[in-house]
DNA sequence: CATGTAAGTGTATAATTAACACTAACAAAA
DNA sequence: TTTTGTTAGTGTTAATTATACACTTACATG
């Protein structure tokens, strides 16, 4: 039985995924066919994402959507800022796109916008859940979308660097259990858009005892096979505690 | 000829005042008087909000909160969280307080929060305007604020410290025009709870060309006078453009 | 067994941080 | 006018951290 859906209300998931494979990052989006001669650009394309009902809290709604939208659980969402322009649906086919969908006369809607992150694996059983609409498009291809969704895209991902920067942040979520430090490295640089010196990233490395090594090495792969390593979450909570000294 | 209001959306402005004379940091709280017989505890305290109308942003509606309730303007507000458990309104004296004052039933309210930093100064002509309900409290008393606003003062709170470590934000709106390296690093200390070496912080002063000494000294003062700087905006836009270098 | 490919490793230099104590300049009081 | 109290202002050393840089190793494949 669900609840009343709050008409100027609503919260979008902006899902960042790894794709170790292609070396790429990705976002997760949902498509409607709101404009059916645009098939070549993205204006049918949005985040995951809908009203909030009124008995839940705007965390419960987005972890909602989730789960209902993509079978994805025990991931860790973020709120990281609201998008409250009255004007921030463009089009009425949007309008009334959204009115169908919910059942409901819209007006204005503020979103309150929410991160995570994900790998993307095949051999990830969770990756069987995400329904038909939604599909994986790469960040770079991701401009035009619908609504302001490509303002909330910039946005989420200065939040998403920032917080890989400046807090550690669950990006560990986007590698496999086991993975290599050079697929570590290749997750910072993909999500902060530069490239670092592989011995002084090691080094660091080296000091983060919540990076650690399995005995075990990869197999199969036509050159020096790499050491794999574990990323421990109980070290990485208490490394976390430790004092800011930074000021200015 | 004011819009519609929306009864489930909100702003909230947590305002930050550096009293330089008292040393000590603030934050403006409005006062009602919903709960009589609590004239001792901070029940009756609140936070300067509105809820939003329905063709303002949310940033023009903090603002307008803003010069509405205190008549500042040209200070910088920044949106730093929504907050939407549907328990936020925990009395029943505080939800019938807001449907009379707003003229709306209301039921569940998101608000989004901002914070702004000002300046405590008896000769800032702008503190005429605040007006009566209005009044700063120290920070360390803000206690069991109405509704969930102590929560979101620790949250209001934390954001700041962040972007004074990591951005460098707007925390020179703190200061007077013309103030001393005492005061600076006071400000600092304040804001982030902790002390600094004097002389350390003075050298990293010393490499920000922002902070420019005006020729001038103090004077009045029962000690060696010290000597005035003041923030150079353009400067420091100019500084922030520099490339963060920092991962992990 | 030769080839291609990514893994893994160390050092020297520069930059930054952290810890620490005395003298100088003023107003007010004696 | 001298003394006292108070805050301003200043430099060095040692430890840590950041940066730049190139060759050998281990595997799969042909």
């Amino acid at each position: 039985m669900m609840s009343i859906l709050n008409p100027s209300l609503s919260v979008d998931c902006v899902i960042f995924g790894l794709d170790t494979k292609e070396q790429a990052l990705k976002i997760l989006v949902y498509e409607r066919n709101i404009f059916p001669d645009e098939n070549s650009s993205n204006k049918n394309l949005k985040f995951p994402g809908s009203l909030v009902a009124d008995d839940e809290s705007l965390d419960e709604s987005a972890y909602r959507v989730l789960k209902e939208l993509t079978g994805l659980k025990n991931i860790c969402l973020k709120q990281f800022r609201a998008f409250g322009d009255p004007a921030r649906i463009k089009y009425d086919e949007e309008r009334e796109w959204s009115e169908k969908h919910y059942g409901v006369k819209i007006d204005r809607v503020v979103t309150i916008a929410y991160y995570a992150l994900i790998r993307i694996d095949e051999q990830n059983p969770d990756q069987k859940l995400i329904r038909d609409k939604l599909r994986w498009i790469n960040i770079d291809d991701a401009d035009n979308l619908a609504f302001d969704h490509s303002y909330i895209l910039t946005k989420s991902r200065e939040a998403l660097q920032q917080d890989l920067i400046f807090q550690n942040v669950m990006a560990y979520e986007l590698l496999p259990k086991k993975f290599t430090l050079q697929q570590l490295q290749s997750m910072y640089e993909l999500i902060l858009g530069s490239k670092f010196d592989k011995r002084n990233f090691r080094k660091k490395i080296g000091k983060a005892d919540y990076i650690v090594p399995l005995g075990e090495k990869q197999n199969g792969v036509a050159h020096k096979p790499a050491m794999l390593y574990r990323f421990d979450h109980k070290k990485f909570e208490r490394s976390k505690e430790g004092i800011r000294n930074f000021f200015i």
